[in-house]
RNA sequence: GCCGGGGUGGCGGAAUGGUAGACGCAGUGGAUUCAAAAUCCACCGGGGGCAACUCCGUGGGAGUUCGAGUCUCCCCCUCGGCACCA
């Protein structure tokens, strides 16, 4: 009989789901071990994307449950979004039945890979049993003074038809479609996400050290705190002051100019104070730079534009008018959208002065050089030596810095300054597909928060979208108008719906205990369940979300934590984290407009969900690119299809060989001892591969190791059919967490009343792992020459005399001598030798 | 420009400073077969040699070491992140 896949693999999931096998409970004796990915949007069908992850992290569910762990390995469904409002209008259906749709087929398609999730725990963030928390949730931020409404110049997707936060601009485009991002003023709500930058920042180096570095590195650039000071020139004739932040407080006495950003507040002050003939020329200025795309605006390469004003700010320090400029590489959304310009000292400035004439006074020497601001060539951004600078010449760079700002701080020039480069979290969108964001807007009152018993507001399902520029909401009257909770005026609802991220920002905690319908009117979760269960143990998902999702969740966790929901010293969610790699095939990643897709339904339909598995885990090692190849495929279903028929063609005697391990100490012949020692060898390095080094790779082919080893082995009495027997129950065992199937039905075949899948993992017997033998080389000036085969434990005097009086070892070294002898016992002797 | 990965056979990839290329894919030769598929056996970095064997070889160059894919320095290429952040 040859394997019949399918028929086996509906089997045993069958099984598992009738046994409840991977239900878990909040109380166990087991220590608990919280498995977590991702949670994939409902898109219309898996890709190999998932498949990858999702295979990552139930081979480690499944390897942790029989090592012993209470484990939590739940899956659920980010349900908001663009693309259902897309696929709405494109399909002629509406947002909610086509995600509801695609949640239960990928969820078939889920059960049919063999995943061992607690299905009783699924979420999916667009029913209201879930949003309705993520309007509490905003709800209680306002409280706590997180929420705020600001107008400001914020990034718009055309194509989308919505703002877009700062982590969701990708190279100045939209993260989801691609167009090119622009600047729009508009008032928009924001949470204070800035609040927590400096926990944020300073979690990376001592809670976050089971991730990744790369990931580490791009949120501390992300954060981007940078320290130096605030400084102010009075502007007496508008009766205005002028705040500037400088990392570089030392080269006070190079400033030449002032720079505004084009949306500064003083911009319009001074439009306003100049006749209007004048200000002309300012006005077409302001409207030429937000004309430029962001692209253009902050490309560093980009020609630098400015106009002079007729106004000037007071010198802090000198007291000397200083010019006021308007220039369109100043940003308006990093320090306070003004600069001090020190052209001797930054090559923007630099480059800014050269073009409009402005004078350059260079207020650091290097070692050795003399710079003059008319000869130099580029601004000298380099540590050196002050000069300039009254009292202050003659200090190097970094201690001028600390004496310079202490003394200004001191004569209040300037005020310490602490500036990150993380901004707030721009969280409404002009959608439909969202959590509506729980606010009236009464005409007398202004924004007022629904009060937390008439929650959830409840998304109209029942839609039509038609349009991807305008939101429906905005046009169903009988949503829109309400009355306000606190005057009872007639008013109107906020339209806007949240940023899906708000959702994925806290999902993890709700996985925890979304197990009795009823939990959902007493809470977002129970916090005794999040006290147990969490932080997640192990996250798995792609490196893209490094600066996006990674940072929301870290910021809901602290927020949690401070309003009591968390316990007080959870402050992150994640402890450790593994980045996999993309699926791509011929070099490219697997999209449809290369044609490239392999479509994860075909392919376990032609192998079946055991073999996929392997060979998605087996070709790569998790954080590299994996190279999509059919010929691997087959490779892995040749080991499974090895693996079965070398059990079914042994079956009688397997079942029929005694089934207790034989130790060590009563094997004497040489093949058995070395068959055992790769049994428990196996053990050994598959444990420490997925365990520790999360190489799975190397683990399944330590496997293959062993197969092709049992193949080789003679049964020839009954110690050795013992053995035998020992390595294939080893072999299914260990094999089991990455093709749970096909082992569970060799398991089963075998004669075992137990279930694979919870069956103990094994253990290494420590006795069998020791050689009895040795190779050692033997080298001369560390190359290779002799290999001999010698007792393993001889002493380094031992090994020495044996290997010099092994007959090629003399040859060698007739007519030499002799300088040096390196000696590892087990392992080589290396001979250093003259002549 | 700044920061970070990474360069090992035809390919994916292995190697606590100690035999480079585990395991797999592809390939070559053979067995089996009427034939094929499947399976099994052997070979499989490059040069030289009938052979024993020998020389070269982990992007390039230097260095540390008895010994370097692995450590140090310089350079090249490549991928990724950030990028007019004051």
């Amino acid at each position: 009989m040859s394997y019949d896949f399918q028929a086996t693999e509906s089997k045993w999931q069958k099984i598992w789901d009738d046994k409840k096998t991977f239900e878990v409970e909040t109380n166990s004796e087991k220590p608990k071990f919280y498995c977590l990915e991702m949670f994939p949007y409902p898109s219309g069908a898996l890709h190999m994307g998932h498949v990858r992850n999702y295979s990552m992290g139930d081979m480690l569910a499944r390897f942790l449950r029989k090592r012993g762990m209470n484990v939590l390995y739940p899956m659920g469904f980010d349900a908001f979004g663009m693309p259902a409002e897309n696929a709405a209008i494109k399909y002629k259906t509406k947002p909610h039945d086509w995600t509801w749709q695609n949640i239960e087929y990928m969820t078939e398609q889920l059960k049919r890979m063999g995943y061992s999730y607690d299905w009783r725990r699924r979420v999916e963030s667009c029913s209201p049993l879930y949003y309705r928390w993520n309007q509490w949730l905003f709800l209680q931020m306002h409280r706590r003074g997180l929420i705020y409404r600001k107008q400001a110049p914020v990034n718009w997707c055309e194509k989308c038809g919505t703002v877009l936060a700062n982590e969701q601009v990708v190279s100045g485009e939209c993260w989801r479609c691609g167009t090119p991002v622009t600047k729009k003023n508009l008032e928009q709500w924001f949470i204070k996400i800035t609040d927590y930058a400096q926990e944020l920042l300073d979690n990376i180096d001592t809670e976050l050290k089971g991730w990744p570095e790369r990931v580490r590195i791009m949120q501390r650039n992300w954060i981007g705190r940078s320290e130096g000071a605030k400084l102010s020139f009075e502007l007496p004739e508008l009766d205005y002051t002028i705040d500037a932040f400088t990392t570089r407080f030392d080269t006070v006495y190079g400033i030449t100019f002032i720079a505004l950003a084009p949306e500064h507040e003083l911009v319009h002050k001074i439009i306003s104070r100049m006749p209007e003939s004048e200000s002309r020329a300012i006005i077409d200025f302001v409207a030429r730079c937000s004309a430029q795309s962001s692209i253009e605006r902050s490309d560093a390469g980009g020609e630098k534009l400015g106009l002079k004003t007729p106004f000037f700010g007071k010198h802090p320090v000198t007291g000397k008018p200083i010019p006021i400029w308007i220039a369109n590489y100043i940003l308006m959304d990093y320090g306070t959208g003004a600069i001090m310009g020190v052209p001797a000292h930054d090559q923007r400035d630099f480059e800014f002065a050269r073009k409009y004439d402005i004078e350059i006074i260079p207020v650091i020497q290097p070692e050795g050089e003399h710079l003059d601001g008319k000869t130099m060539k580029v601004a000298f951004v380099d540590d050196g030596t002050s000069c300039n600078s009254g009292e202050f010449d003659g200090l190097p760079t970094q201690k001028a810095i600390e004496a310079m700002i202490d003394w200004g701080e001191k004569n209040a020039y300037c005020a310490r300054e602490v500036n990150f480069r993380l901004r707030d979290w721009l969280i409404s969108r002009q959608r439909y597909w969202g959590t509506p964001i729980p606010f009236v807007h009464c005409p007398k009152c202004g924004f007022v928060p629904v009060p937390e018993e008439q929650l959830p507001v409840l998304l109209p399902e029942d839609v039509e979208v038609t349009d991807v520029g305008r939101s429906p909401l905005l046009d169903i009257p009988e949503w829109l108008e309400t009355t306000c909770p606190v005057c009872g005026s007639p008013a109107r609802r906020e339209a806007d719906t949240m940023d899906t991220f708000f959702c994925s920002s806290w999902y993890f905690d709700r996985y925890c205990s979304s197990i009795a319908p009823e939990r959902y009117d007493k809470g977002a979760f129970d916090p005794k369940d999040t006290d147990y269960w969490m932080p997640v143990d192990q996250y798995i998902g792609g490196i893209e979300h490094a600066c996006l999702h990674l940072i929301y969740a870290r910021f809901f966790t602290m927020f949690l934590s401070d309003i009591g929901l968390l316990k007080k010293d959870l402050r992150e969610p994640f402890t450790n984290l593994l980045t996999q790699g993309m699926v791509i095939k011929d070099g490219a990643k697997m999209s449809k407009s290369l044609g490239n897709v392999v479509d994860p339904t075909e392919i376990v339909n032609k192998y079946g969900a055991d073999t996929v598995r392997l060979f998605i885990l087996f070709a790569a090692p998790p954080q590299n690119d994996l190279d999509w190849s059919e010929e691997g495929v087959e490779g892995a279903s040749r080991f499974l299809s090895r693996v079965w028929r070398f059990v079914e063609d042994n079956l009688d005697d397997l079942k029929n060989s005694p089934d207790e391990r034989v130790p060590m100490a009563s094997l004497t012949e040489t093949a058995y001892r070395d068959f055992k020692r790769k049994i428990h060898n196996t053990i050994l390095s598959v444990t420490r591969d997925i365990d520790v080094e999360k190489q799975f790779n190397t683990a399944i082919a330590r496997l293959m190791e062993l197969t092709n080893a049992l193949y080789t082995f003679k049964a020839s009495d009954t110690a050795a059919r013992a053995l035998r027997r020992e390595a294939v129950d080893t072999l299914l065992s260990c094999l089991s967490p990455f093709s749970p199937h096909i082992t569970e039905e060799l398991w089963q075949m075998l004669g075992h009343d137990t279930l694979l899948s919870i069956t103990p993992w094994p253990t290494e017997d420590v006795a069998a792992l020791a050689a009895d033998s040795v190779v050692v080389v033997v080298q001369f000036n560390g190359k290779v020459r002799v290999k001999m085969t010698l007792p393993a434990g001889l002493d380094e005097a031992k090994l020495k005399e044996t290997v010099m009086n092994d007959p090629q070892v003399k040859e060698r070294l007739s007519g030499v001598e002799i300088v040096k002898t390196i000696v590892v016992p087990d392992k080589l002797v290396n001979i250093v030798v003259k002549g």
